[in-house]
DNA sequence: ATGGTCGTTCTACGA
């Protein structure tokens, strides 16, 4: 199974991106985020028709979150499975593909540690963890796919001078992320690459991409189970290049199930 | 030069 994971920045805007990279690609199974749509907005018809199954959940034009797979989508979840109050945005969506549980998130940036939006990005990634707790063993076939907005080390952004007292890089967004590997689950890019430099995120402004000043908040998050069964994992630099990108581009796994 | 863009949408605001 080819898995990759997007946030395509507006579905609207970057269909004709997301179409040629779907050829181009041949993913099984595609987590993408922002699409920014409601769900009668969102363009079942043309994935199908490039052979795509989908589920998405969106309310308006913020957030929105959807799972493309060829290889079945079943049992899908919308939100969190549990009985709090549903979530304000539409940032999760769950189904299984291919015998694999997939999630799709978009994970609250947070703005500033100051804003109240801080606190509900930390609650978000809480509830989270309490969902894999109460529905999930690291021995499922699970991927935690989408836009964490939490850069977890130091080499995961271009220059942590720049990130003093800033939302992505705090220690209790960090921790939050380091409870999700702990609980049993392998950061797929840092498990196979070392090395620092590695982005997934360019802000449009002043040619970031150009001179590399990037971040690593995109993430594929697998069981432990599902880690034992990993192939080639790579960041699509290609799909950030060219007219009309994504400020995100794609990371992708490809796994023996 | 101390910003720079692009998405929503029509006027700022979010990322």
């Amino acid at each position: 199974m080819r898995l990759a994971t997007w946030n395509v920045n507006s579905l609207n805007a970057r269909m004709p991106r997301v179409e040629q990279w779907l050829e181009e690609l041949q993913p099984d199974v595609v987590c993408m985020q922002e699409t920014k749509l409601s769900d009668d907005a969102f363009p079942a018809m043309a994935f199908k028709a490039l052979g795509y199954d989908s589920a998405h959940h969106g309310f308006n034009q913020w957030n929105g979150v959807a799972i493309l797979s060829r290889v079945g989508i079943d049992d899908v979840v919308e939100g969190f499975p549990d009985d709090d109050e549903p979530d304000r945005d539409a940032r999760i969506i769950w189904a299984t593909c291919g015998g694999v549980r997939v999630v799709s998130m978009y994970v609250p940036n947070g703005r500033t540690l100051a804003d109240e939006h801080y606190q509900y990005k930390l609650g978000w990634l809480a509830r989270l963890q309490r969902a894999l707790d109460a529905h999930h063993t690291p021995r499922d076939l699970l991927v935690l796919c989408g836009d964490y907005n939490i850069a977890p080390g130091d080499d995961d952004v271009w220059d942590m001078a720049q990130f003093n007292d800033s939302t992505h890089v705090s220690e209790p967004e960090r921790s939050a992320f380091r409870s999700l590997l702990e609980w049993g689950t392998v950061d797929l890019v840092r498990a196979r690459y070392p090395e620092d430099g590695l982005y997934t995120y360019w802000d449009y402004r002043a040619g970031c991409f150009h001179k590399r000043m990037g971040m690593r908040i995109d993430h594929l998050l697998a069981s432990t189970a599902l880690a034992e069964r990993s192939g080639f994992v790579f960041i699509d630099r290609n799909a950030r290049k060219g007219t009309k990108p994504s400020d995100h581009t794609v990371v992708m796994a490809e796994f023996d199930v």
